[in-house]
DNA sequence: GGGAAAAATGGTAGCGCTACCATGACGTTG
DNA sequence: CAACGTCATGGTAGCGCTACCATTTTTCCC
């Protein structure tokens, strides 16, 4: 006996369901929704009220099978909770969620390995578009980009050697014109703290490094970092130990926000004047700087546009127009404020 | 003429190129893979080794017309940047990352709009599970939930009628917590600073209210609300208005932990003493919290374990063993600190 | 008004995989 | 030893959609 009805697919009503209902071909219903210019105002009509009747949605994995091409946008982020990772992804989120388009977010953890086995799996999708955080991925992971056959954008950071396009900004530029505005300020003895000392974090402390030693200031004592993630408690110990190793020290420039604001509930506990006794310059800008009392001088980068913009240039890849420039670069902004006021 | 292969599949391996290789029946090779107890030692091995030399992995798609079924978790949260929601996403992430599902994540952005949208792309996917924030479903995402026909996760709260299961706690519960801790240390015109009324918020606010007029102390002057995102400035603004509309304020019961810090900064800013003259309870427990100057007392949650949990019930859910308790209340943690310290 | 191009529509044949049933090779049992 | 399971494997027929090509209809131009 022959079942009404698909025995598989739950009974969901299928492309042909509502060609049939609209009286034409299954492939005329394909076209009206993917490209409706190509099939006629009256069939558009009709295919429409049929869809709406059924409450018809296309499968996505059909479509994906058919066209070899899922409507789908692969991202890989080392962290899920990092404020900074986050904006970006809600920028990238923003962008799309008016596109058919769907997002595949991964977590890399920091961890090449995993975001090797992410690629891997991404990539057996056909996604759409590739975007990935920083541009220090393993060999392997850099073939599985190239050979991804999709527009591919690195994020947070810009280099020379892009696999296809970049947006971000310098994190070296960063770190120096932060020093260099602790020195320009009058700090002196001024030590770098750094958590999770990724490869941005490690390029923000040779930016710092320059600056030091441009100034002819650096002191390898003045530098204090752990690969555990950050967090403001780890700010605040970090530093005691800064200032156990180095009592003089009169200036920070904090990997980033979280540590700044860790340093400075300490220099509150510890009645350490800021900015008199100790300057500090975070990293990122998070709001809560310019709230904070002192508020923290820091470096403002733009995340949120860092995932709009990269969403428009894979967008525009996608659709055939390359953008001229493949490097994007979207600066940062130093903020001034009270903690290095002196 | 017939083209050797594909001429869509732009060449990847597929199954039955493996089942060549490996000389066996393209079935087997399937049963291989999903579920190798079914297939002789031998023939497992050789495939095993097929798969290996031609770097074969499947297509989700495939998989998913054929079995209609797609090995996805589908996921619904509010907010991608409030760290609260963040860190339930990491949870579901860390759960699911050594399984083959994968993680279909949506920003609602705290519509019930929004919801329904994403509930219905996500329903024609055939998600594995769902995973939704909230138990305030609009009636048409209840319906869409139940008719899912998967398992579905409520995350965040708990509440009386769960569309399958839920995970969370007692957000009134933890509200009244927050202001009997500041009674009972003294405090008396306590106010209630939130912003961002959700209705988790919302159920804070009533847990507020109810002791508040247990000990004869309520006020409705003392509850300052917003709509607007929460942040820590936005925290610092509400909490000067509290001031302005009740200047004897002694106490604040805060929405959350970024409007806490808010106000502890608005309190150093204006010399108020905390906790002397102003008591500030926050709610999350932003690990922040502690280190803060002084260290704000907050109602901790276990967001990462909600996020963990919920994965759990659901992986139990598909596998056949529906968990005993459809409804799992993690509670909830009072953790006294130096802001309430009088 | 005839011919050609363009536009609109449809049919067929898969995409890569799995559900379902069939097959054959083994025990196992009364 | 016939009858019957059980296990390992394979063949067939789709899942719901789109690429590709064929067909029909319309439009345009000299």
């Amino acid at each position: 006996m022959i079942k009404p009805r698909s025995r598989r697919g739950g009974g969901r009503p299928t492309l042909s369901d509502v060609a049939r209902k609209a009286g034409v071909g299954a492939i005329t219903v394909s076209r009206a929704l993917r490209d409706p210019a190509r099939v006629s105002e009256e069939l558009r009509r009709q295919i429409q009220a049929a869809v709406d009747e059924l409450g018809y949605v296309p499968d996505p994995n059909a479509r994906a099978l058919a066209s070899a091409r899922a409507e789908v946008f692969g991202v890989l982020v080392p962290s899920l909770t990092n404020n900074v990772f986050a904006e970006v992804v809600r920028g990238i989120y923003d962008s799309l969620s008016d596109s058919p388009f769907r997002i595949q977010l991964g977590n890399t953890h920091y961890s090449g390995l995993e975001e090797e086995r992410l690629l891997q799996l991404f990539g057996s999708q056909r996604p759409a578009a590739l975007i990935v955080a920083g541009i220090d991925q393993t060999p392997t992971s850099r073939k599985l980009l190239e050979n991804a056959g999709c527009p591919v954008v690195q994020v947070m950071e810009t280099g020379p050697d892009p696999v296809d396009m970049m947006v971000g900004f310098s994190h070296l530029d960063g770190g120096r014109t932060a020093t260099e505005h602790l020195i320009e300020a009058g700090y002196r003895r001024i030590g770098f703290i750094g958590a999770r000392m990724d490869p941005r974090s490690q390029r923000r402390l040779a930016g710092y490094r320059v600056a030091m030693e441009k100034a002819g200031l650096s002191d390898p004592r003045l530098i204090t970092t752990t690969p555990v993630l950050s967090s403001v408690p780890l700010g605040r110990e970090l530093f005691r130990d800064a200032l156990a190793k180095m009592p003089t020290l009169d200036g920070v420039f904090c990997n980033n926000d979280d540590i700044a604001l860790g340093v400075l509930f300490e220099c509150h506990r510890a009645s350490i004047d800021v900015p008199k006794t100790i300057g500090i310059v975070g990293f990122n800008d998070l709001d809560m700087m310019q709230v904070a009392f002192p508020s923290i001088t820091s470096i403002r980068t733009h995340r949120y546009e860092i995932g709009r913009r990269a969403v428009a240039m894979a967008l525009a890849a996608i659709s055939g127009d390359r953008p001229r420039e493949r490097v994007v670069d979207l600066g940062f902004e130093l903020k001034r404020r009270e903690s290095t006021a002196r």
